[in-house]
DNA sequence: TATAGTCCCATGTTATCCCATAATATCCCA
DNA sequence: TGGGATATTATGGGATAACATGGGACTATA
């Protein structure tokens, strides 16, 4: 399983083109299956964070299925779709590796030329550095403060320390 | 598996018409098959918004054999059947990919100039920009009090972690 | 004959494709 | 382990196609 990991910048040209970083590019490739048509990402707001979110397409269709399971025609499946799908947008890699990110999202997350992209194992964000530099900081502390629970986790079956 | 997702604007012209974006109608085609003779959209009243509902007309054949599972007398269901498909339009697409709304549905929704294409994943909706705005703080806290159950169907068997 | 609905074409704008270049990383062989 | 050759990558810009939008002409309907 191909994961996204490490951060690496970027900026917006001025045709308000991005270049998908080739790690992430080819994780995504790795992950839809090599031969699939054209390959791009899957991008939306963080519900959280002043960032966007992103995937491979695969993130989507596991969205999809689902909202699928939901009953059809109720207010709550709805409400959930719109928050999910109504921000969220399919975007296609061109030649080169590069996608254009609409301007609602770049909004959201304070970006207008320069920004980063951060991996997060099944997914990735992209942020503004600057945004990015804080959040860092206290994302530092909260894994600081939660150091016992990874030991739990990583203990059990007399597993090697670190 | 292609689904409506993003948030687009547009607006009625002087004629009536409206233009479908591109990112709908692409899906709606390949929803229905690349060859299949015009194609078009398949739109109805929202149940519960002041909205209006569509998708291709796949949506259309899920609703019909929805509504043929449910366990009704058949005059209920007859009755539901009667709601759903009456105040149903079928829109052909001109050359130019544009559609003309039932000034029904279009009273429905409170929509005079301004609207925009909301998708909704399996399908989409037509709101006055207004009244968007409004529903969609709403949908906000409705899909958030939603999430405990969200996480649940992402669970299940062996899924892939995310 | 007026009205509304189609069909078809014209336009400005935007996004997409394609190629060129420079910088970086990777490979290969001495 | 070096150092040069070769891919790969990021980035810029011009040409092209697609899109949204407006309006004229034709057709059916009342």
């Amino acid at each position: 399983m191909t994961m996204f990991m490490s951060t690496v910048m970027g900026k917006i040209d001025a045709k308000g083109r991005v270049s998908v970083p080739s790690v992430f590019r080819s994780a995504i490739i790795s992950q839809n299956g090599e031969s699939a048509g054209p390959h791009g990402i899957f991008v939306y707001p963080s519900f959280t964070e002043n960032a966007i979110e992103g995937g491979g397409q695969s993130l989507m269709s596991d969205i999809g299925t689902m909202v699928d399971r939901l009953d059809l025609f109720t207010e709550e499946r709805d409400a959930l779709a719109a928050s999910l799908f109504a921000d969220s947008h399919s975007l296609v890699f061109d030649a080169d590796g590069r996608v254009s990110l609409p301007s609602a999202l770049l909004a959201h997350a304070g970006i207008e030329k320069e920004l980063c992209f951060v991996g997060l194992g099944g997914k990735f964000q992209i942020w503004n550095p600057q945004a990015y530099a804080d959040y860092r900081a206290k994302a530092r502390d909260m894994a600081l403060q939660q150091r016992g629970l990874l030991r739990s986790l990583s203990a059990p079956p007399g597993g090697g320390e670190r």
